[in-house]
DNA sequence: CGTCGTAGTATCTATGACGATACAACGCCG
DNA sequence: CGGCGTTGTATCGTCATAGATACTACGACG
């Protein structure tokens, strides 16, 4: 099952959401300096981008600047605001594209402490600190490649000296290199591995991506078998929660 | 103008994208044990849902098993692959949801270097290492308030151990405190202060939002005029281009 | 062997979004 | 003062999506 993470950025204003075809007309207009041209350029009819103006404006305020007659019949002009809610829309896609670019690790676990949004969740790797939403208990805790921090352990930084909640011991286990992005794969130790206590096998590949540069792979020295620290932060940790785990407890 | 940053997470397997209607589809079949039961309880017709359902399977494979007749007259129930796509759709929805949430910093600068996507920007508060799109020279950088660490100045990490690339000086102007979850808000040294070289007035605001949990609040004594070192990888901040900057250089 | 409640399928219709078209309003310019 | 190219507005047709409806197929159970 090949599946892709996909998304529609929107910026919702009041009652209107303006999606990335409202920004594609925004950029046409800006850049042919008349509603008719963007049209044309666009494939679209005039009347509905018209419209479509109109109401993000009612919304919005004035992002456009609209003339008719006059000298070449007149023209529309991108206001400062027109260009803000541009760039506002840019930003979100790209934050919205890292997301869905960045790989995510998974570890299953069960809620144990809860402070409001914050909980320790307990997983075959050890407690870890995540953001979980309201009455879950037993759940996934997605982890973000790109907030995951390696350090060299030999001079881990004092855990209490820093806001980086979680930390994990483990060794590298694959190294893939891109243009100057490298994603790391980290097997983490498993908590109390020799504990015949717990009788959860956890077929967990207990893996964990890392999204670092090329350059800080070379400082590290990483490579294969390497021991390293892998730190998160609580709050690029969430959790999700999984109703009936791997039982099948409905319809008897 | 109170902008909302939205989105619709969706999953894209093979041809078909399933999005949260879909996902509602399958909780609802997952709870009464029917189709027709779910298309009631939600209000669509049988049809459309039950074509649907068809559609999904043809690219995702089994995700149901639907039995006619029987006792009771048959049913559906959801298979662990159904279950497994829903997981997946809660896991993206939760990292969307971070990213809507998360407030972002924003820092505009120069592109200077780069390497790949990679690429150092000259802001006022000197050098960020960002993911750069092809080909832009003036951006903005956008921070995710989430994946910002806060460390103590006296015992900060030596930046040479850890895969965390930037990394500045400020001070803690404000903390807004929530249930767990505290935003401390940081003012950053701005870089060679006295020079007046760089006639750059940037009224940028030149503040970095961090996300952090309040126990590390504690642990780290914050408070509005203490000292920090923020830091955060350069896979977590993303610049998007800027067309004109501020200048309006067009339709002379 | 008929009943019942489900899945499966086909057809018609309502709705909304959008393109196509036509026409009025505007204002500078030759 | 008429021409021109724009904005603004109204109307119609088209298309896709989805609800409504009606019907068949299925299979355990009384």
């Amino acid at each position: 099952m090949r599946v892709e993470k996909t998304y529609s950025p929107k910026l919702s204003v009041d009652g209107v959401t303006v999606d990335r075809r409202d920004i594609e007309m925004l950029e046409a207009i800006d850049e042919h300096g008349s509603m008719h041209a963007a049209a044309d350029a666009l494939g679209r009819s005039y009347a509905r981008l018209q419209n479509r103006v109109v109401e993000i404006e009612e919304a919005v305020g004035t992002i456009t600047e609209r003339k008719r007659g006059g000298s070449g019949g007149g023209g529309t002009v991108l206001t400062d605001t027109g260009r803000e809610l541009r760039r506002r829309f840019e930003r979100h896609d790209a934050e919205l594209d890292g997301v869905a670019r960045a790989t995510e690790s998974v570890v299953t676990g069960t809620v144990r402490d809860r402070t409001g949004e914050l909980a320790t969740v307990d997983t075959s790797v050890g407690p870890v600190m995540a953001l979980v939403p309201e009455g879950a208990e037993r759940v996934q805790v997605g982890i973000r490649s790109d907030a995951v921090v390696l350090t060299d352990p030999s001079e881990a930084p004092d855990p209490d000296r820093t806001s980086l909640r979680n930390r994990f011991r483990g060794t590298v286990e694959r190294i893939e290199s891109g243009d100057a992005i490298v994603r790391v794969t980290v097997a983490l130790a498993l908590e109390g591995a020799d504990a015949g206590d717990d009788p959860d096998p956890d077929p967990d590949p207990v893996e964990l991506q890392a999204l670092i540069t090329r350059a800080s792979t070379d400082r590290l020295a990483l490579e294969p078998g390497r021991e390293v620290v892998a730190s998160f932060k609580a709050t690029a940790a969430r959790a999700t929660r999984i109703d009936a785990g791997g039982d099948e407890s409905e319809r008897a």
